[in-house]
Order: structure tokens, then sequence, then C-alpha cells
DNA sequence: CATGAATGAGGCTTCATTCAT
DNA sequence: TATGAATGAAGCCTCATTCAT
């Protein structure tokens, strides 16, 4: 949580920092992330940072809730009932992760680069969280399919709901090995993850879908 | 590659160098691991590394190399021909690789390591190139499969390939997050990563496998 | 000196930051004691505090100085014509002191601790100034008592003005050494020095003029 | 507890790091005295003194005990027995301290400053420490007076050995408040504290006796 | 009278690497 | 071949004070 005084600055000056650290935290891990390059670059003092934020932590605790909430923007309001299968679903997620992208570009940089982010050992107890809730959120899912008889009951639901968390990271980390994107490029020029790629994205999403449902699916 | 030097050294000497490297690599990333730490536990002179070795960059490839040399003794000689289907051989894999686990465990713990070691920006190169061989290796056996007529050719082995590679770190991370292995702990007592637990392992394995195959073989 | 924006606030403010710079000054010395620190509490700008004060100093020489004035009030009326002999008017000292430590506790506070807050390097010329001034009154009254007749005069009364100064602050350090008080503990809920332990500073007070007696006193 | 390295360079070298040091404590408390300044009037490496040392604290505290080491060389050997009395035995306690400081007046300096310097927040449980060993020491000599039948014992000899610690902290104090030594001139100079004082001091202490003992001695 | 953003020097500490011995 | 002292840049963070509003 910032301190008041980041919240009364000036909005494009808030902006800029937001921007730039944004940028800092989206190119490197947590512990090799430096304020002191990004004042420089943005010319202003190193002890300012220290005025809006607790400590570095803090920077990149409000950083990570700001981008997740914006985010939440896009997806929040995708509901399993409104699709005819959990495929379709996710595939939605996708979409409106796509959107999300194409208009919040450094946010979604940002979150892109989370897992490798957190490898900092300084952030070990914060990634396990994460990975926990995030992990627990596909079991949910899984366990409603489950139940409605849609997926198999013969695989322990926590190892299909890791899973189903794993194909996410590696649709992603697989359009970055293919180069179809090229993140670290695209931040320098605040361009979206995606950019001109959304259709390569989906194909794949498509691709991993078509290869995963029978593992998932009843039958 | 190390200098002479290296090889000229006491052979105890040179494993007591190697092993506490490997351990400083096998808990930090990269930029992270501290040369200074490791000689003060040593006992040795800093300046002795850079006789042995360019630079530090140059020491962590050569644990590398040794490691990956290590684990093919154990894995090399698996062969697709001696078993009845690409599972069973993907099984073996796993077998020989925790005899491997087993018996150089802190290589085994470095190469455990190894993604989250290669994150740092310093590494991004090696990264790539790492895992554009491992992919394509996991490529090659897609598409012999494929050929064979045994897996499904309606999805591009590429994805096929790297959805298989995914599979292996998935299997290796969801032992960690859900506790059954730990890490950090079991290489400060130069313990094998999965020290007593190469049963829930193979189980793990044969989940995976029940979960993917179907998605794999054809028909 | 404050500046006059000081006294034309609201007395309720003037009171809130007063006690808050007390228990600064009560806890830390001069250089360590936080003006950021004290205002983040207070909930206060930090530049009001630059238009009530010239700057730190002037800050901590304005409590000194009504620490020191309040202190007065209770002690100020002790006068030795009221007592049949020093020791009795030496204890009176100290009931006075009591009845100051109950009424005003941060005040109390910030003058027990004043000794270690002078010896900052900033504070030097002040420390030689302050101890100057009570070594002499004391020195005054030990002089008295010597043209009474009443103290010997085989010793220069500078050195058993210092003496009787350094017993004050003996008795005050004993308490603390011996854990009677706990001045850090106490500042905190903004209780007396001696809250409940007025009983056990007379005894020491006791046991002090019994030892010292005899080395004052005639014959 | 310093580094081997410390112990490894040129003694000249190490003296005049010590050296530096010794005058920085001997000036400032510790959480005031600055490992920048020192450094860059030495016209070494800021980093080298971690070569030398842990942090901050393990430097001071070697200083600590070198300086009280070269003191016990000079007061270790002065034993009671020696002495027809106590009031003989504490002033050859001082004469062997003037030797000291004779010699080495930069340690002794450092000692001479210690109170102060404990002062500082980070000092607090170090000074309780070393408070509470000094005066268990003046306790044990009090108590053997006692049993000897030759201090009084009508007062807890613990309050008696407080008030002894506290002689020997007024009697320095004394010859400073009376400007008869100027320790932060001397420091620069390299000069004894006492320096062409030691016969001031010496009838300070016997003023302090004449004062003190016939409140400790029997009858 | 109040605000609080901005400053920038200074603090301690860590690190990979060099180089003279 | 081995040593390890020396380097100095870079890291995060704190602080009293200023000044424009």
């Amino acid at each position: 949580m910032p301190k008041e005084t980041f919240f009364n600055i000036n909005t494009e000056k808030r902006k800029l920092i937001t921007t730039a650290f944004l940028r800092e935290f989206a190119l490197k891990p947590f512990d090799e992330a430096s304020i002191s390059e990004v004042v420089k670059r943005l010319g202003i003092a190193k002890g300012s940072i220290y005025q809006y934020f607790e400590d570095k932590l803090d920077l990149f605790l409000y950083l990570l809730k700001e981008s997740g909430d914006i985010k939440k923007n896009y997806v929040g309001s995708i509901e399993r009932e409104s699709y005819p299968n959990f495929w379709a679903f996710f595939k939605a997620l996708y979409e409106a992760g796509l959107q999300f992208d194409k208009e919040s570009p450094l946010h979604s940089h940002f979150l892109f680069n989370l897992i490798k982010n957190l490898q900092s050992p300084t952030m070990e107890h914060l990634y396990k969280e994460m990975l926990q809730s995030t992990v627990l959120a596909f079991e949910e899912m899984v366990k409603t399919e489950i139940e409605k008889g849609l997926f198999r009951n013969d695989i322990s639901p926590d190892t299909m709901g890791f899973m189903l968390y794993r194909v996410g990271v590696s649709i992603q980390e697989q359009m970055e090995f293919k180069s179809i994107i090229n993140p670290k490029e695209s931040i320098l020029n605040s361009e979206p993850v995606y950019k001109d790629k959304n259709e390569q994205l989906m194909n794949m999403v498509d691709d991993y879908i078509l290869l995963v449902k029978p593992a998932f699916d009843k039958n």
C-alpha cells in the first residue's frame, strides 16, 4: 500500500512513475530490478520514491495489485454459465485477456513476466502464496466440471487443476519460445505483448484445447 | 570452458569446489548466487576461482555441462525401440532420472533449479538456446510417433513437443508445489531431490500420462 | 525560540505536537530522533514543523525550556531555609520532583533522558552549558553549607558540588540499572517515570544520603 | 571478530586503520560514527573495510576488545592484597590507567568515550551488559571489604558498588567539566587524555577518596 | 497558516573482478 | 599454481530541510 502522497501527486507524473516501474519489473526479476536506474531515467530524486512507497516491495505490490485489478475489469465478467462448455469459457478468458493486453500493454507485460519475477529469493513466500491461490482457482473449476459430469473423475482434481494452470503458462511460454512474440522488445515501445499476434495466440489456444480436451473431458 | 589450471589441481579439491558451487546455483538464480559466499565457506582464495575459470558465467557453464554429461550416462542408454510404446519409454526416462538423482544428488539439484536459474537477464540467451534444444528433442520424438501412426497428426508436432516438454516441468513443479519434495532443504543435506519419494514421483508420472495419453495417442 | 505561528495555532494541536516530540526526544538521542517519523505518527504535514520552528534544534530547545519551566513550578518553591539540614532539603527536592513526574510525565521523561540526549556531537556546546549551570547551583548550595559550618571545608567546594550533582544522576541511573523503573516502556503509555515506585525511589535517596552524609557533613 | 584478512595485512596499514576508527568512535556515538568519512580520510576503498570486518558493529567490538586487552596489561596486575587498604588500591588503579593513557592514547580515548558511545539505540543491549559486569566487579570488591570488616555493612553492597562505579565516571567527567582536559582536542593530536594533567587527575582522585572514604569505611 | 512534494547527500553493505606477490 | 587485498560501482534506504501553492 503506497503512502497517501503517491495519490496526491499530479496524475500525469504518477502515471510516468508507474509506467517506468512496470517496465522495469517487466524486464527483470525483483531482486535485479533497480530503483536507482529507473529514477535516473525518470530524472527524479531517488528520495521521492520513498515518499510514495514504503520500500521496493511496497512499490512492487502496488503495481501487482493495480495490474491485477485492471485485468479483472476485463476478465472478471466472464462467467462459466454463459458458455456451453468449459473450453469455450476458457477461450473467452483469453479473448478478454487480449483486450486487456491491448489497452493496458504495460500492465499486461508486468503480469506476463510475473512468474519469472517471483523467482527471486526475496519473493519466495509471495510466490508460493500466489501459486497456491491460482492453482486453487483452477481446481475449483475442475471440481465443478467433474460434478457436472463433464470432466473425468479418475484423476485427482488437484493434479488436473495444476495441469490446467500449467497449460496457461505453457501457451504464453510457447508463444515466446517460437519467437512469435518478443516481450523484451515490445516493452520498450509500450506495445502490447500480443500486438498483431492475437490470431496466432488464439490458434495456439485452440491447439492446446484440442490437445487437452480429450485428456479432461469425460469419455 | 575452465582454464587448464582447473584440471591440474588435486581431484579432491576440484570436487570440493564443484560441489560447493553446484549447491549455490541450486539455491539461487545466477545473478544472485555469490562467489564471495561460496569461497568463504570453502575457505579458499577468491582469486583461485579466477585462476580456474574466466568468470562467473564460465564456471556456471562448466557445471551445466558436467551435470548434463553425467545425466546422459543414465538417460542416454534408454532407447525408444526397447519399449512397446512412447509412454513406457517416457516412464523409463524418469526411472533413469531417479537413479541419477540418487547417485549424483547435487548435479540433480542443479539441473532441477536450472529453469529458475536461467530467468536472470544475464542468462536470456543461454535460456533460449537450451530450451530450443530440449524442445527440439521432444519434437523429434513426437514426429517419430506420428510417423509410426501412433500419435495424432492433426496438431502441429512442435506444439505437441513443447507440451511434452512442459509436462516434464509440470511434474517436477507440482511435486514441489504439493510439498512432497523440499529441494531447498534436501540440498543442505546433500540428499537427492526425490529421496524416499521415488514412488510418489512415479505415481505422479502415471497420473500425468493418464491425462496426456488420450491427448496424444491416435484415436 | 519557536516562530509566532506556533503560538497562533490551536492549543490542542500545539499540545499534540509538543507531546509527540517530547516522546521522541525522550526515546532517542538528538541526532537520531526523527522528525519524519513523528509527523507521520501525528498525521500532520512535515512542512508545518518548519512553520513553527527554525529547525530541529529550535524545536528541541523549546521543549527543553518548557520542561524546565514546568519543573521549576514544582521545585522552585523549595527553599533551604525551610528545612533543618541540607539532607532534608535534598529529599524535599526529590519529593517535589516526584510530583512533577506524576503530573507532567512526558516532560519528566524528556528531562530524564536529557543527559543521554545531549551526548550527540551536535549538542556538545549545549551540554557543557547546561552542565555548568546545574553544577554551579549545587556548588552554591555547598558553599552556603560550608559557610554555615555544616559541611566540611577541607575539600574544594566545586568537587563537592560536582559530586552532589553526580549523586542525583546516579540515583536515577541506578533505579534504571536495577530495573525498578523502565522508562522506554512507560513513555509509550505516557506513564510517569516513577509510577508506583515513589517509595522505592525515596528509599534509594535515603540510602544515598546515608552514604554521602558522612562524606559531606563536618565531623 | 574481524576476518582473517585483517590480520594478514601490513601491520602498518592495520595500525592506520585501527587508529582512524579509534579516533572516530572516540569522537562520536556509534550510530553517528561514519565509516564513509573515515575511509575517505584514509584514502582507501570503502569495500576494504568489509574485507576486514563483518560490519560496523564487528569493527567496533574489535576496537573495544583490543582497547580492553591493552588496558588490562596495565591494570590487570594490580591486586588488592598488595595494598594496605582499599583506597590505596583504588589509587593504584588510576596510576596504572595513566600509564596506559600515556602509552596508548587513542585506545584510552576510545574507552574514555565508551559510555557516551554506547548511548546509541543500536547499542542498548551491549550497554546494559557492560554496565552489569562493571558494576558487578565493584560490588565484589565492596563485599570483600565488608567481609574484612573494613567497609560499613548497613547499606546494601549493590548500592555501594554502583556508587563506586559512579565515582570513577564522575572523576573523569569532572576533569572534562572543569576543562582540565579536552578530549576532543587531544584526540586530534593523538595525545593522551591526561597529557600533562596526571598530577591534577591524582589530586582529583585524592579529593574524591577523601570525600567518599568516610562514607564507605566502617566507623 | 497549512500543505506535502521534491530534494540530494549521506548512510551501510555487497559484489565480481583484478593484480601484485 | 595460489593467494587475498584492493577496488569502486551499485544497491536500498533515511533524513532534515525547502518551497511553491
